[in-house]
RNA sequence: GCGCCAGUAGCUCAGUUGGAUAGAGCAACAGCCUUCUAAGCUGUGGGUCGGGGGUUCGAUUCCCUCCUGGCGCACCA
């Protein structure tokens, strides 16, 4: 048990004994200011209202209850209005280091999830181009997420849903032939709603070598099987490349070959939610929040998006995923409504709240302090292998996992590039590399050093005293942003911690002090590469040992 | 018009279930390389937390309202 964990359960049962509810829970945190203490509570001023009494008397009668020296408290004190403040003994924190290398690779990680499933869905791109910067910030965002999840005791399993039959399907295969067509000399037009990109004449050339029976393309089946093939073989070396790894690929077009959609609106239409209304079939997602009814199947037949989108979720709960997180550009808001809708509507008793919906806003790329909108290859947009061909992959990810998901991202191409002071990326990577460097000067093997047999009221600086707290914060940190879905806490919290590491280590010299204290010294640098290297792991950078 | 998201330092953004004097990076200015990596460090200046109400011991955080910006409001996906 931590000390932290001591203080909680030492506070909550003071306060119990002096009348509060059975189910108090005592809050603690790290104060912003150290002069408050190393650990602080405010249970004395959560508890006035219940106890009517003033928070400053109930404060004095906590510490004077508070049997806390095995946590290693060297003194509980009191603040108005009513904070308990609390001083740790000199080393006793530090002494905590030994856990953190320990535990090594595994340091952070947390059985929260309890081994449940989860699902977790992103990128889901239509086969229709290479992935642009919106799916490349939903590609870092999602792996995240589910990195965060495992390392906090879920089973992730990451899933890509490929919209492969639908309307702008059809239009790709038209492109295509269009391209297919002018290599004959044709004048033959892209038509509304094609693609224009430079692939598409790529994958053009493709198919008149692969079929030369089928000149002018005319057989559209053979054409459109042949260009999403071209484009998920193209997007999968765009994900390769910014190390991304799917378990589960879904084909919406599989939901129709195996009879899913029609099986839904059976179920819908069973299930009593569904109506008729100029030739249309229609879901009453009013009575589930939505502000408008909306269409499943159009006068013509087929059916609206959302109807194999609803199928889809069928599909995930029957697979045994009794949660599902869906990582999605928030554009697409307005499918979070009508999905649950469809998924109450089939009274199947899954919960309202499925699918969990992590939307993020949308990236602009800019360069020489302008916006960048095209690609050579993909025409209209910036793609995600531009932006890994310009700055690499680490770069890439750090910077689409920096801003909270509900802001918008700002690319600036000049700053990731930059090897300097003003790109957080390397700054974090180069905390790392200075680390590891002082045991390659010293020639020291970092697994030599575990932390046993040392005297650490060696490590009695500010500066050491700092990056002692940041790096035992680490797994309530984990487990923070998995809860909270929130990859830009690990960037942050990154940072942060490099900024306590380069400030420590110029401040501080560690080969040649004198023994105990280079020892000390040692298993906090050790400690701090643990971390380091954990965290950014958790972000799918990499770590390296000198730059 | 309705819904979702945002509005915090010159710029880009954090701010953990409401806590003590609101933070970081960059930019600006002034310093630091015979010392484990100067891709680094130190210092200085910089704020009506969009405006106005409310809840409370206490609000950047919760509620209401208004303003501004982005996105979405199809028998498109």
């Amino acid at each position: 048990m931590t000390a932290e964990d001591i203080l909680r359960r030492a506070l909550a049962d003071a306060a119990r004994a002096m009348g509060a509810p059975d189910d108090f829970q005592a809050q603690l945190e790290r104060p912003r200011d150290p002069a408050h203490g190393d650990w602080a509570s405010n249970v004395a001023m959560n508890l006035a209202r219940v106890l009517k009494r003033k928070p400053l008397d109930i404060a004095n009668d906590v510490v004077a209850r508070l049997d806390v020296q095995q946590a290693g408290v060297r003194e509980a004190y009191v603040a108005p209005p009513g904070f308990i403040n609390f001083r740790m003994a000199a080393g006793a924190e530090a002494a905590r280091l030994r856990d953190v290398i320990a535990a090594a690779d595994t340091y952070g990680r947390s059985d929260d999830g309890k081994g449940e499933g989860v699902n977790v869905e992103f990128v889901s791109a239509n086969p229709t181009g290479p992935l642009h910067v919106g799916h490349g910030r939903q590609a870092a965002i999602g792996d995240t997420v589910a990195t965060l999840l495992e390392a906090t005791g879920w089973k992730v399993t990451r899933e890509f849903y490929y919209n492969d039959a639908g309307v702008q399907i059809a239009n790709l295969a038209l492109s295509v032939q269009a391209r297919v067509r002018e290599l004959h000399g044709e004048t033959s037009p892209i038509p509304e709603g094609g693609y224009h990109g430079e692939y598409i004449r790529d994958i053009a050339r493709d198919y008149a070598n692969a079929h030369p029976d089928d000149a002018m393309a005319g057989n559209l089946d053979q054409v459109r099987e042949f260009a999403v093939a071209a484009l998920r073989r193209e997007q999968d070396l765009d994900l390769q490349a910014f190390g991304v790894q799917f378990d589960v690929y879904y084909l919406e077009s599989s939901l129709y070959t195996e009879g899913k959609v029609d099986e839904t609106v059976k179920l819908l239409v069973a299930a009593g939610h569904t109506f008729e209304k100029d030739g249309a079939m229609w879901l009453r997602t009013t009575d589930y929040g939505d502000d408008k009814d909306r269409v499943m199947r159009k006068s013509d037949g087929t059916y609206t998006y959302f109807l194999p989108d609803v199928a889809y979720h069928v599909s995930k709960w029957r697979r045994g995923f009794h949660r599902a997180i869906n990582v999605q550009g928030a554009d697409h808001h307005s499918t979070v409504t009508r999905v649950r809708a469809g998924l109450q509507a089939l009274g199947m008793g899954i919960p309202e709240g499925y699918p969990e919906y992590e939307l993020h806003q949308m990236v602009t790329v800019m360069r020489n302090r302008e916006e960048m909108k095209i690609s050579k290859r993909a025409g209209s947009y910036v793609t995600v292998r531009d932006l890994i061909d310009e700055v690499g992959r680490d770069a890439v990810r750090y910077f689409l996992l920096m801003r909270k998901p509900d802001s918008p991202l700002v690319f600036d191409i000049d700053v990731a590039r930059s090897q300097s002071e003003e790109n957080p990326v390397y700054y974090v990577q180069m905390a790392h590399a200075r680390v590891c460097g002082i045991f390659r000067v010293g020639e020291r093997d970092p697994a030599g050093v575990t932390g046993e047999g040392i005297d650490y009221t060696q490590l009695a600086s500010d500066e050491e005293r700092e990056l002692v707290k940041a790096l035992l914060g680490y797994p309530a940190l984990v487990t923070a942003a998995a809860r909270t879905r929130s990859p830009h806490l690990v960037t942050q919290y990154l940072l942060d911690t490099a900024r306590l590491v380069h400030t420590w280590y110029h401040k501080h010299h560690v080969l040649g002090e004198a023994a105990e204290l280079q020892e000390a010294r040692l298993t906090l640098a050790r400690a701090a590469m643990v971390v380091l290297r954990n965290g950014l792991a958790l972000l799918g950078i990499t770590a390296p040992e000198r730059m």
